[in-house]
DNA sequence: TACGATTAGTTTGCATACAAATCAATATTA
DNA sequence: TAATATTGATTTGTATGCAAACTAATCGTA
């Protein structure tokens, strides 16, 4: 059963349900993470903290793929929220140290269940993700691949 | 090879990934859609009335996903650049009857090759890039039944 | 038919997301 | 070592993205 090929279809495009996907995920995590007082990106951000502890703008934004212009009023936040520290190194005045506080870490154990309850409601057999995760970073390399040919290796920033 | 689950890792989860995806597949249009005077969104839109020819707010929100709070500016701006016209509709005033325009149809012709160089920036064999479809569709059905569940049926809006 | 409910869009407020310009500190080099 | 370049972070500007409140028009029904 081959289906023709129409340029400029949405139906016809990965992009589209892939940006959709996205989208929808993000939704779904929303009221889960209202609980804990996080939006989706900080909490992502969180995640990379309870995983390392300690870090700096550049750091997080290299390992996240986000700007330090998006980093930068979010980190703000997290500190007003009081789940991480700001300084600036007295190494280098240039860096920011930022920590994570003994509330941030505690905020861990409330994001424990939320995992699964995403697995629960994305819903798809260990096979079938253990696929998908494997294309998606296919992707993920493939397109990072055409950013490094454009910037010569520098990530943005 | 198992590899051993950590909870909360970003890399073991199927969201941050898709997150990125996403967001890096954006960033591979951005430069093909500048020349042509679109945004990643803008063009969704655009796909969607070079299909349809006309419209109105509730119907594109209901297919691509957007609320009309993110349209309402978004078709300003696209009527701004001349490629769709808004007029209340005179059966029914609530209605706001969107159409394309000349210049609008006349756009499609410089977008036509936008999907082949995304296709190749993504590089996935037409099997893989089948699994993904079928895969990520699965996601997107699963997520939106959560939805459906929780709001009755309504979709936002 | 008048009034409350519903509906379609708009506005407002907040949180990304990123490019470009800027700033301060450090590194490089002429 | 003084001038220049580079670097890490911040600021500014534009464009989503969505929830919540609001407005105007239409519908339903008592």
């Amino acid at each position: 059963m081959e289906s023709k090929y129409v340029p400029l279809s949405l139906k016809h495009q990965l992009c589209f349900p892939i940006y959709l996907c996205a989208k929808e995920i993000i939704r779904n995590y929303t009221p889960m993470l209202e609980k804990i007082d996080l939006t989706y990106t900080q909490y992502i951000v969180m995640m990379y903290f309870w995983e390392k502890g300690k870090s700096n703008v550049k750091e997080i934004g290299n390992t996240l793929l986000l700007d330090s212009s998006t980093l930068t009023p979010l980190l703000k936040k997290l500190e007003a929220k009081g789940f991480i520290t700001r300084v600036r190194s007295s190494d280098d005045e240039r860096n920011l140290e930022i920590n994570i506080t003994p509330k941030g870490l505690a905020l861990r154990d409330q994001a424990l269940r939320i995992p699964a309850q995403m697995c629960q409601c994305i819903n798809l057999s260990p096979e079938e993700a253990m696929t998908l995760h494997k294309l998606i970073n296919k992707v993920l390399t493939n397109t990072q691949i055409q950013k490094e040919k454009k910037t010569n290796g520098n990530l943005r920033n």
